[in-house]
This record gives structure tokens, C-alpha cells and sequence, in this order.
DNA sequence: CGAAAATTTGACATGACTCAACTGGAGTGG
DNA sequence: CCACTCCAGTTGAGTCATGTCAAATTTTCG
């Protein structure tokens, strides 16, 4: 179960964990599962645990006032799940996440995160790079968001993101870029010529 | 010119800085200044340097196939300039960062910061803690390009950035937002009533 | 097979863009 | 102090991209 996020860790930092650190990793994070269609998170509740998915599909979206979803992120294996701005303002969050496949978490708390990044430096290493991607991929997403049309958007996903469009159906590609499903519908059918 | 630096440092960190950690972050960031127009970075160069805002405004934006500007970021006092993309891998970087206002920055390469890191652990609280807010940040703003209209927006932005309306003129604002100067001017004269 | 979910299609509405013209400062230099 | 230019902002008319709504079709899966 945790040998996926201890190959992450690894991957992600210069020394390998020693066996007292693996061991403490995974003692700490604790296995959830979720059956397709559950909550990690619902909108108002404060999100008390990021999530690392070792296994399945899940996606983060807001609902606004007539009810339509708008999808910001999309997970499946080894990314992190978790609504940061609520875990540590402690706010009630704006979002909602749910499995789109059955999935298998590897959850902790934002206290025992902190405890541990205490206690192996490897994880201090890790997050660092997981920020520095990660504020990497939001700048491009911004940047495509702001400055190009519905079609080149899309192309960009697809040369992007090709194991979403595997794992999630068109309309939550679509949502996933802002646009409806019938534009993205659209947009594919032009793209055929 | 150091002060706001210093200052800043602290504020973001739990224990304030020793002297000999003073002297070296003094020691380290290089003061450049800009006058109105000119550039920190133009496209198709590496980003070598991060750099704080002393004093002063910026922009960062790229330009389209038309010659279109569209604008990513703004920065003023105490914001952090720089293309992480371009400056930790070191490619061409897409973008332009250019003075609004004659400005003052502390400029410091990426080597350096890394051994700043080594040996002031209050920087690398520092970053951590920024890379939090400004994630939390990119997600906002992200979230509200996705979901909201023009008008909505733009209502958004006013909120949480007043500042920014201070010291850029309208047509900039209509870029960072993803709209045109014309349709931003209507929706102010439509907010009129 | 049958029901639910996903996708496609058509007709129409609309928000935002484009382009061009006009207005009103804010400087600058003669 | 005026004439000139530059820059920002506004306005109008026409266009285009994308959204909306409703229905038909296809796919998925129990």
C-alpha cells in the first residue's frame, strides 16, 4: 500500500529514507478508501488531511449558484489531493473532491505533516519540489487560461494531460477547461478534418 | 534598501534573523534599478535572477501571434518577480517582466539562494510559507478565471487587490484579467448605476 | 435487455471581441 | 502659453466565439 508514496518521496529528494523513516512514513499515513462517487471532501467542511492517491481517479470542483460544477483539479495516481487554503486557514472550503474510480488515499493531517517534516528531511526536500512544480503548472494553466481560445486550449490538454483524457469523460474535460461540453463536443468534431 | 527585505523576512519567519545572517542576505542580494519601461526580462531569455520589489510597480507578460499582450502577474512592494519556470529549468523564458514605475529591486540568482538556503534556515521557512500563500493565491485566481464572468471577476479583483488599481491603469488591469480595455470600461460604467 | 450516463446535434441567444472614431488629459517643446 | 503628441479611456456598430436549451443518439454497464 505505501510503497508507491515512499517511491515518490525518493524520487522527489537527493538521500533516500533510511528504514526508521520509512517505517515512520508509514505509520503515519493513514490507508483510506474510497468507493466511486464519495467524498474526500464537501464544500463548507474544513479539509482536515491532504491525500496522496495511490490507486483510482478523483476530482476537486466548486458549484456555483445555478448549480454547475467547475472542475479545478483533476487527481489519479501519485498526485496529492487536498484543499490547501481551507487545511491551513482552517476555513470551510469552497470546494467539493470526489473518487471518480474507486480509490485508494494515503491521508494525513496537516499537524502530522508538520511532525514529520520535523523529523525526516527528506519530506522538507520533497514538498519543496512538489511547490516549485507545482507553481510551475499553475502559471502555465493561468497563462493558457487567460491568453488562449476554447480549441487551442484544448489541444494544449491534450498534449499536456493525455492520461486524463484515458481516465475522465468529455464533460469533465470540459468543465476541467472552462468551456461546455457541447463547445468541447464542438471543437473535437472541427478538429476531424 | 534592505530594510523592507530584512523586514519582510522576519515577518514570514519565526525567529528573526542574527546579525551574521543580516550581513549575508545584505551581502547577497545585489540592488539594480529600472526606469519606467525597461525591462528585467524579455522573452527568449533564461531568467537568471529572482528579485524583490523594493520600490516601485512591474508587469509580467507574454505576447501573442498578433502582438497581443496578455498579463500574468503585476508586482509591486514587496512582491517577488521572476520566472521560476525559465530560472529552475533554465529554459527561454515566454515571458516579459518590465518596469510600470522607475523601481528598485534586490536581485539574487538561483545559486545563490540555494546556498542562502543552507545557511539561514528562516529563508527556507521564508519560502515555504510564500509558496503556500502563493499557491493559495494561484488557486483563487485560477478558480475565478474558470467560474466567474467578466463582471464577476473584475468585482473579485477589486476586492482583493485594490491596490493594484492605484497603480496600473485600466487597460492593464483588463489584461491581467483576461479581458479587452473596451469590455472592462463597459462593465464599469454598466457597475455605474 | 434496459436504464443511466455520455455525447452529439440544431436553433438560437448573448457576452465579449474587433475595429475605428472620438474625447480628454498629461507632458513637452517652441 | 499654445500647439502638438502620446496615452488612456470611452463609445458605437458589426461580428464571432461560446453558451443555452432541448432533443436525438450512442455508449456503458448492471
Amino acid at each position: 500500500m505505501h510503497e508507491n508514496l515512499l517511491a515518490y518521496i525518493n524520487h522527489y529528494s537527493k538521500n533516500p529514507l533510511s528504514s526508521e523513516e520509512e517505517a515512520l512514513v508509514i505509520a503515519t499515513f493513514q490507508p483510506k478508501k474510497l468507493r466511486k462517487k464519495q467524498y474526500f471532501l464537501q464544500e463548507g467542511d474544513v479539509c482536515k488531511y491532504a491525500s496522496f492517491v495511490v490507486k483510482g481517479a478523483m476530482r476537486q470542483y466548486s458549484v456555483d449558484d445555478k448549480g454547475i460544477e467547475h472542475i479545478v483539479h483533476l487527481f489519479i495516481e501519485n498526485y496529492w489531493a487536498s484543499d490547501r487554503e481551507s487545511t491551513i486557514m482552517l476555513t470551510p472550503s469552497k470546494y467539493n473532491i470526489d473518487a471518480w474510480e474507486d480509490t485508494e488515499l494515503l491521508i494525513i493531517t496537516r499537524a502530522e505533516m508538520l511532525d514529520l517534516m520535523e523529523k525526516i528531511p527528506a519530506l522538507v526536500e520533497m514538498i519543496r519540489l512538489m511547490d516549485e512544480r507545482n507553481a510551475i503548472a499553475n502559471q502555465r494553466r493561468l497563462s493558457s487560461t487567460i491568453s488562449n481560445s476554447a480549441e487551442k486550449r484544448y489541444e494544449e490538454f491534450v498534449e499536456n494531460h493525455p492520461q486524463f483524457i484515458q481516465r475522465f469523460p468529455q464533460h469533465i474535460i470540459a468543465s476541467y477547461l472552462g468551456i461546455t461540453k457541447e463547445t468541447l463536443s464542438r471543437i473535437r468534431k472541427q478538429a476531424l478534418k
